[in-house]
DNA sequence: CTGAAAGCGCTTACAG
DNA sequence: CTGAAAGCGCTTACAG
């Protein structure tokens, strides 16, 4: 492999010099410069990012922390285009990603000693109160990305999330303005405080246009427990007649069940998911739904742990909530 | 952040000794050893990574290139499943994994020169040629997983791939022996040789049961392009007793379509799928299916490249074909 | 069993 | 504008 070295004997300079001309140091004459540019492209020459890394303390590595459910479907389907999208974004910045699910017990503080990363995008809700102490402690550069930290609510965590009560409060109150008084939200089973936002957001709605009647079932969030619970509770539904589920993928599931059971969607009932997932577009009717930016996500994610490494902001407290958006398709 | 000076200096030794005792060198002493990682792990020790691989040329780490259209619905859910199999299985192993885009011209070629990565793991079937020559040449550890390049048949190349070829016959043989003569498949218009492949298959089938009606569509690979072509061909249909849809969101979408047009799956044409995404458990029928064995391909994958960097395997040619699976369910 | 020294491939403060 | 030297934090061949 070619290194400095190699460029300065056939230049017959120092390697300071070829260091300086090959990182457009300001006070290297054009012509050195150019000369051993040209001699570092003939022979292909790329940095050592090792001996880069070690000597300037700078890895231009992203750390991203999944969380173990990753593996779900619906995290699946979310997460693949976050991730995805984060990939690019930082390649684009000149940083790369280095993905790590959290295995072992003190995988973040080793990702940390070991000096692996200028930063951590956490996507994961679930990370122990004192890895986030420890974070903090260190000053390593950190952004919660769509979730915030569950475990440690006391100090003012640096985020960038999705405004998921306001999702919630825009799909109730598009439903209310269409006529509808008795709203059921299916909800997710699950510690992510997501689901308990969109619920608060279901009944500020209520509140808003003063309606008493609340329905709210909590279930496990997929297509299937959605499907099931729907059709368990037959009597329940006399009551209702429009539905919010908070997941597109528990919205397919109440139509599959809703249409089992001859109601027609939207007109008997209508349904409107959350996430909007590309999915939700292909069967009939197509999901009304909440879209969830990713791609702002993904975007702000990036820029600001950069900005953050780079100290460009302030670490004291990033605070960035993105509001989700009202597709209207067929389903409601 | 804590090096192997500062415990040397604690520990009134040499820092080499502090280096070999961590390093669990078989010549020092236990009571050293044991001395030193006491320290060791009191001050929250770990190696610096920089270090460690600019001294040992080994960075730990696998390159992932995934090619653009990872965008893609299909490609998606796949590639999500796969990558994050390929994450863990490398993280089980001590190593991680580099994912990359191919965004500039040489890409590939300055992970390489600057030492960016041990080995790569190709998912990208669209490879530059020279690119290729490129970490051939430099005896750099490859393994094209799950898709081999396109640009490069001469040479025979490392790879682990599903038979698709016998995926297509499988799903087709099933369709035979269950009675059916009139097959339709609908194969991918994709540079991807897969659809190729499994459209091979499927010619295989009918040709070793003596069949001679060939029904082939080519289309786009999505859901909606299937739907649509299955509306379009009205009148071919009327020849058709089964479809093999070469991918479950292709069999989706004929589903969708048969069942707008008042014919049922299975009862009327029964429609196979392939690639089993959970998606085709949810909706009645569910749907039968070929299963991509990607746990497998993740499994192996990562391990052969491991192989391969720890030079316990020959470089010279790796080729593993798994292959897939029939998977029984409603929808034929 | 342990130490002293050189080296991995860069960068940069110090000189001139 | 350029060079010589020290250093980033490890490892390991050479000695003893």
């Amino acid at each position: 492999m070619v290194t400095i070295k190699d460029i300065a004997k056939i230049a017959g300079v120092n390697p300071s010099t070829v260091s300086r001309s090959l990182n457009d140091h300001p006070h290297i004459s054009n012509k050195t410069k150019e000369r051993i540019k040209k001699i570092a492209e003939e022979l292909g020459f790329e940095f050592n990012e090792a001996a880069r890394t070690l000597n300037k303390k700078k890895t231009n590595t992203i750390g991203v922390i999944i969380p173990q459910f990753f593996d779900d479907m619906r995290g699946e389907i979310f997460f693949a285009n976050l991730l995805g999208k984060l990939i690019k974004e930082a390649q684009l910045k000149g940083y790369h990603v280095r993905i790590e699910y959290e295995i072992e017990k003190n995988q973040i503080k080793k990702l940390i000693q070991s000096r692996g990363v200028d930063g951590l995008l956490l996507l994961n809700p679930y990370i122990k109160k004192e890895d986030i102490e420890f974070i903090i402690e260190k000053e390593i550069p950190y952004l919660f990305l769509h979730y915030v930290a569950e475990n440690f609510k006391e100090k003012n965590l640096n985020y960038v999330r999705t405004n998921q009560e306001k999702g919630g409060y825009i799909a109730t109150k598009y439903l209310i303005e269409k006529g509808y008084k008795n709203i059921l939200t299916l909800s997710g089973l699950s510690i992510n405080s997501e689901f308990v936002e969109r619920t608060k957001g279901y009944k500020k709605a209520l509140e808003e246009f003063n309606i008493k009647n609340e329905y709210i079932i909590d279930t496990d969030v997929t297509f299937e427990a959605a499907k099931k619970v729907i059709k368990k509770e037959k009597n329940y539904l006399k009551n209702i007649d429009a539905i919010f589920a908070q997941t597109d993928l528990m919205a397919l599931g109440v139509i599959e069940a809703l249409n089992e059971m001859n109601f027609s969607v939207p007109k008997d009932i209508p349904v409107i998911g959350f996430d909007n997932i590309q999915l939700g577009t292909y069967f009939k009717p197509r999901l009304t739904t909440i879209e969830q930016p990713i791609s702002k996500l993904s975007k702000i994610g990036v820029k600001k742990i950069i900005d953050l490494i780079d100290k460009k902001i302030n670490i004291d407290q990033l605070e960035i909530i993105i509001d989700p958006k009202l597709i209207i398709r067929e389903s409601a």
